[in-house]
DNA sequence: TAAATATATCAAGAAATGTTGTTATGTCAA
DNA sequence: TTGACATAACAACATTTCTTGATATATTTA
């Protein structure tokens, strides 16, 4: 497993581009209720298996899910830290107080 | 001009791909000390006109910046509401309270 | 142990996205 | 009114991301 270094611009380009496609957000909308099994997400968003392996890949590495293995079954939940994460680095990226007035370009 | 029909997942999705570049995120942080021309971006970015011009439009189409033309120069900034609804839609990603509790696939 | 099930991973192709160079359009200044 | 500049848009190509089908691994059950 690596753990790679990240610049906070990197960390934002990954959990923003995990969160940018339908299926990984339809998972994110199951999830919200409890923990689901592959299978139980297969059934309910009628996708092929290795599609939602790979989307549930995106997800756990940018740690917006958590697995936990049970006998065969996996099970993926929401980590609910990585919410407050997001928020602030979209709070980040609000417009400065202190803006500048001049013109460029004069 | 063309106002397309959003579910609330397209929005997402759109927001979200509009934050996942590395580009886009650097005019970002340029903008969020008020507006520049797009000299001033091409300069400080040291990015190709043309490239810069469809980062820009990325970021207009999905609302984050707005332009104002004036003379020969186009300034764009921030649209300071985008980031209260990106927040939003954040929110909304949470995890439920209401989680069950039984187990699938038993 | 053999067969069935759940999941991950991989390879190949398809689709989407980003880059670069070029051209078109409008505006200003000489 | 010609030339230079600022920007947008486009076409061709490169790169990345997603999908599909196949195979591999672990676990359970018969």
């Amino acid at each position: 497993m690596t753990v790679a270094t990240h610049s906070r611009t990197d960390r934002a380009i990954e959990l923003f581009h995990a969160l940018s496609d339908e299926t990984r957000l339809e998972i994110i909308e199951l999830l919200r209720r409890g923990e689901r099994c592959v299978c139980e997400l297969t059934d309910s968003l009628d996708a092929a298996q290795s599609r939602l392996s790979f989307h549930l890949r995106v997800l756990k590495d940018a740690g917006i899910v958590r697995d936990r293995k049970d006998g065969r079954w996996v099970y993926y939940e929401l980590d609910p830290e990585i919410f407050e994460e997001t928020e602030a680095l979209v709070s980040g990226m609000k417009p400065n107080a202190l803006k500048r007035t001049e013109k460029c370009c004069a």
